[in-house]
DNA sequence: GCAGACTTGGAAACCGCTTTCCGGGGAGGT
DNA sequence: ACCTCCCCGGAAAGCGGTTTCCAAGTCTGC
């Protein structure tokens, strides 16, 4: 590899001068030896040793960013808004998917603090497993003692800046514009308990429908995706409408009612969370309660960056949406 | 920040040994001083800086994988499956996305080289302008004359290591298929020209209707993303049977087609291509040609780790998928 | 009981770059 | 003409690790 030293070499010059030319210095170079300098590095074909750069600057250009899933198009946009914000800001960003696996969550920030990586994006549910948030926030403490910054988009369970969608609001909004379509009777694909986003989102949603004097909805526990959705759609009783608690989910339910020949809207109605721009032309169309999850990626990205005390967070409002997947009753 | 000198000070051991048992050496350590070390290291929260680690040991374990768009599902998949094999190998990933600006991605190749990562992983298309290619094919010739591994998903035009889809034969096959099924007047939207993928499946396609004797298909440009599905849709003629370069364009052809009462299958077949799994569940199902995307991402990974002369080649075949989306004529 | 082979701990060189600190020379002021 | 002050180039000290090279101690075998 061409090192600096080979340019300075080179250039005949020193290490200093070859450094300050090539690495945006405060410093000011005659422009012979600029010149010069320009030249070797072209000839030399020569590219920075970043590593040795942030070791000698104690501060380095990359960002990282924690995903649960990154083909899951939730993350996807989120992560793509946060790496956009990066881009402008000129960072790099390292990207890690824990595959849903909490523990993963937490080797990840230590592996990104050792990294010594300009700031740490966590992106997704929270669990409510308070010893695994325990040692998450841990971990965190220790990288943000060190000079690290941290965001997170979900909820405000780390004690950092957050980006909070507003899960049990939207979740209630939604049940109030689908019994305002005149539904009764609701089941809810809950997701997992431990999920924080799923459960927030699920008791929102049951909370405005008591809060409007209607039964209970009938809650089908299951995964946090597609297949999830399929299988709680199965185990649903006697309801009219069905929360979906994402919009992933939501489909993998439709495509069970459309194996079994239950039709949507027309037998029983289906909503979910998110509006996912992928499935925007699914048929039939979605009611969900739209997340602007670029802007939350992005949004989440300047608050860790400008981290300050105290802690910010930031609620981000969902926007019901009705589309064709829900009927008006009667 | 916690120094591996804090912690050999700390538990009264040198710099050296330290090192030694807290970052996988060949040498052993007494059991005694051992555990000095790694209890001095827990109690002071000690992590590696990587950087420092990167530039002693003169070597890296971070990968870079550079996509179009993480936003594409196309795009997810791969850095999916590169990102799990990574993640096996003990591997750290960087990602960015070029936004399908080529220029971006040589960008990306120098930014890479000087955070000399292990790997270089080019996932996407390549463009047809032999300046751009050829531009980028140095900035990695650079990189891999430094010691640094490259390996490509696309098209075996930049001299490393790649792992090809098969796009021409798979359209022809498509085309085969739904010439099969009794079409004789097709049309595609065939993505930007400049394209290579887009062009090649294009090409394929249009090379099997010729050698089965059909008229020449209708050949409709656009963006290769669903509003390009979507528009160039409107500009079909009297086609019966519709294929869009990627399922993406599919999906927006079909909402085209929906908005203007034009039925699917029933007014026109539409076929796409790539077998996107969150769209598996669309209405009406997809035809299409099924790349196995993950395991191609992870296997270009595979092929940069062990890169060796001369540079290999992986042709992955398509498998045509029948399904709602076409219909038999008569 | 002793030579020689192994093991294990530490000192120090080094990885490639940044940046402080010096020093020399030219510009400007009087 | 002389003295400051400023500007710019270079030497060298880190940044935080890894690893080579020594030296001292421990084991073995005869």
């Amino acid at each position: 590899m061409v090192t600096l030293e080979d340019v300075a070499r080179q250039a005949g010059v020193s290490l200093a001068t070859a450094s300050r030319v090539l690495n945006g210095s405060t410093r000011q170079v005659g422009a012979a030896l600029r010149a010069r300098v320009e030249r070797a590095a072209d000839e030399l074909g020569y590219r920075a040793n970043i590593a040795a750069q942030t070791l000698a600057r104690g501060a380095s250009n990359v960002i990282g960013i924690v995903v649960h899933d990154l083909t899951d198009p939730y993350f996807a946009a989120l992560a793509d808004g946060a790496m956009r914000a990066a881009a402008t800001e000129g960072l790099l960003v390292m990207v890690g998917t824990t595959h849903r696996d909490p523990e993963q969550e937490i080797a990840y920030v230590a592996t990104l603090n050792a990294q010594r990586v300009r700031a740490v994006l966590l992106v997704g549910s929270r669990v409510a497993d308070p010893a695994v948030t325990g040692r998450l926030r841990d971990e965190l403490t220790r990288y943000r003692q060190g000079g690290g910054r941290a965001a997170c988009v979900g909820q405000d369970l780390l004690g950092v800046d957050t980006v909070a969608p507003a899960n049990r609001e939207g979740a209630a909004e939604l049940a109030r514009a689908l019994a305002g379509l005149g539904h009764t009777r609701f089941a809810v694909l809950a997701g997992p308990p431990h999920l924080v986003t799923a459960a927030d989102r699920c008791a929102g949603f049951a909370e405005a429908i008591e809060e409007l004097g209607l039964p209970a909805p009938q809650v089908v526990h299951g995964a946090f995706d597609r297949d999830g959705g399929y299988a709680a759609a199965q185990q649903v009783g006697d309801a009219t409408c069905v929360f979906a608690v994402n919009d992933v989910m939501a489909v993998g339910a439709l495509a069970a009612y459309r194996e079994r020949g239950v039709r949507v809207p027309e037998d029983v109605s289906v909503a979910g969370f998110d509006d996912i721009v992928t499935l925007r032309d699914h048929v039939p169309a979605l009611t969900t309660v739209r997340l602007p999850l670029q802007d939350m990626g992005a949004r989440a990205l300047e608050l860790a960056l400008n981290e300050a005390e105290p802690v910010v967070v930031e609620q981000v409002a969902g926007e019901v949406v009705l589309r064709e997947s829900v009927r008006r009753m009667t």
